[in-house]
Formats: structure tokens, C-alpha cells, sequence
DNA sequence: TATAATGTTTGAAC
DNA sequence: AGTTCAAACATTAT
């Protein structure tokens, strides 16, 4: 479910609930669900994988984690974690992470950092990475203060488009294949969006649980890599390791 | 059927 | 006190 355009995705789904009341509440969750009755949603929004409901007050914080659903008008054979019901419908969210936020979002969200945000800010990014030379790049794109709403999938693909080595340190990255990076994050993100929206997206994949490269028909290699310990798919002759 | 996987937080251990 | 790490959570396709 994750990643960044799945997000926007779900905003779409959900949009015409937008200035509507709450009129019940339910699922397992913890957050004080009496707060949320009679409430009128001011409007959904996102940053990353964040999904936000903002009231007039506070803000309702989703996160899907890596199994996280959500149903507009239908329910699935799953406990519920918390269900909206509406005049005109209902949204239903199972095993995802709920908390409420009483700050004002603007404060807590940093939109230049979401690479789905019209406010994505490169040049931003780019001084974010610069000042963690040692990072792995593999480990920077996940990094959600600099590309909020890359995931696992969108890091491999990206790697494997800019033909950069995973365990490359983003202090050794020739400029050009550090713009390249901070560029593609966004523009791979967007084809995302539109793949996904047509139930095509793994079609699509290059890398990402692949076998073979088809730039040079080599085996990819898979292998977990940098700190935050995730799988790499990556050619290890098209894409070149930038670490000294 | 067992396994692995689009992810993050928490608290113990160092 | 700062960093590292495993565990916990929860679902579903292969």
C-alpha cells in the first residue's frame, strides 16, 4: 500500500467526503475517536506517506506502514481501525498507525521535502544530501526528511534509470548524477502514480524483483544493502559505484 | 504452507 | 547520552 503516490491516490478516492461531517466513528484504534464525532473535515492532505484528515483543530495522522488498507464504501473480513462513516459514505482504514496531531501541520510538515508536493524543493535536497557525505544513496532516498514518500520500490527504480550503484555515497556522486537523483526521485514518483492508477504498475518495473538486466542482460544482483537493511535489485555493470 | 515483503516506532543493549 | 539493533505490528501474494 505505501509509498508516496499511493497516497495521492487515496486523496483522490476520498475528496468528496471533503467538508463533510463525521456522524460515526469506529474501529480499534487508540486516539481518542470521540473527537473525531460531528467534526467536519476541512480538507485531506499528504506529505510522503503520511495521510492527513485535517479538522479545524487537529489533524488525524494515517500511516500504512507495510500492510496498511483503506475501502471507500466497503468492508473487508479485517478488523476495522478506524471507520468514518458520512451522509454519502464511508472510509474504512485496517492495520495502519493513527495518531492525532494538535500542531498546526504547517509547522510539523517540511512540503518541500514530499516529492509529490508542488513545493518539492530540489535545490533543498540537494543541500540536505550534501551535508551527509557518507550516506549510501540507497539509504538517502529512504531518508523521508529529504525524499518524503520514496519507498523501497521507487529507490531501486530510480537507481537502476540514473545507473547509480546503491552503496554509492551520495558525497561521491558526480554533480550530474546527483541532479539526476534528486530529479528522477520526483519524475519516477508521478509515472508511478499514473501506473499505478491503471493496475499496472510491476509491469513497469525495471529492477525492482527483477533477474535480469535489459540494458546488458546480466543477472541483477539482490542483496540487502546499507543501514536501513532493505533489498537491492541493481546491474552491477550498468550501474556504477560512486564511494571514493 | 511457509516465507517474504511497497515501513516505522519503540525500547533494550551497547 | 548518543547510537545501534532487534522486536513488534499486521496482511497477503507467491
Amino acid at each position: 500500500m505505501p509509498e508516496g503516490p499511493s497516497i495521492v491516490i487515496l486523496k483522490d478516492a476520498v475528496k468528496m467526503f471533503t467538508g463533510q461531517k463525521i456522524i460515526a466513528v469506529t474501529g480499534n484504534s487508540k486516539i481518542d475517536q470521540q473527537r473525531l464525532l460531528n467534526n467536519k473535515i476541512i480538507a485531506f492532505k499528504s506529505w510522503g506517506k503520511h495521510f492527513l484528515i485535517c479538522f479545524k483543530d487537529f489533524t488525524v495522522r494515517i500511516h500504512f506502514l507495510l500492510f496498511g488498507s483503506y475501502l471507500v464504501n466497503e468492508k473487508k473480513d479485517r478488523p476495522v481501525r478506524l471507520g468514518l462513516t458520512f451522509k454519502t459514505g464511508e472510509i474504512n482504514f485496517y492495520a495502519c498507525a493513527i495518531r492525532i496531531i494538535e500542531e498546526d501541520i504547517n509547522a510539523v510538515y517540511d512540503w518541500s521535502a514530499d516529492v509529490m508536493n508542488d513545493e518539492w524543493d530540489e535545490k533543498k535536497a540537494i543541500t540536505k544530501l550534501k551535508k551527509l557525505p557518507g550516506l549510501m544513496v540507497c539509504d538517502a532516498l529512504l531518508t523521508q526528511e529529504i525524499f518524503a514518500g520514496v519507498g523501497n520500490i521507487i529507490k531501486n527504480e530510480v537507481l537502476y534509470r540514473i545507473c547509480v550503484h546503491p552503496e554509492s555515497k551520495t558525497g561521491k556522486l558526480p554533480a550530474a548524477k546527483m541532479n539526476a537523483l534528486v530529479k528522477q526521485a520526483r519524475v519516477y514518483s508521478f509515472e508511478f502514480l499514473e501506473w499505478k492508477k491503471n493496475y499496472e504498475l510491476k509491469k513497469h518495473w525495471l529492477a525492482h524483483t527483477k533477474k535480469t538486466c535489459h540494458r546488458c542482460e546480466l543477472p541483477l544482483i539482490k542483496k540487502i544493502t546499507g543501514v536501513k537493511k532493505r533489498r537491492s535489485f541493481y546491474c552491477e555493470h550498468c550501474q556504477l559505484l560512486y564511494d571514493k
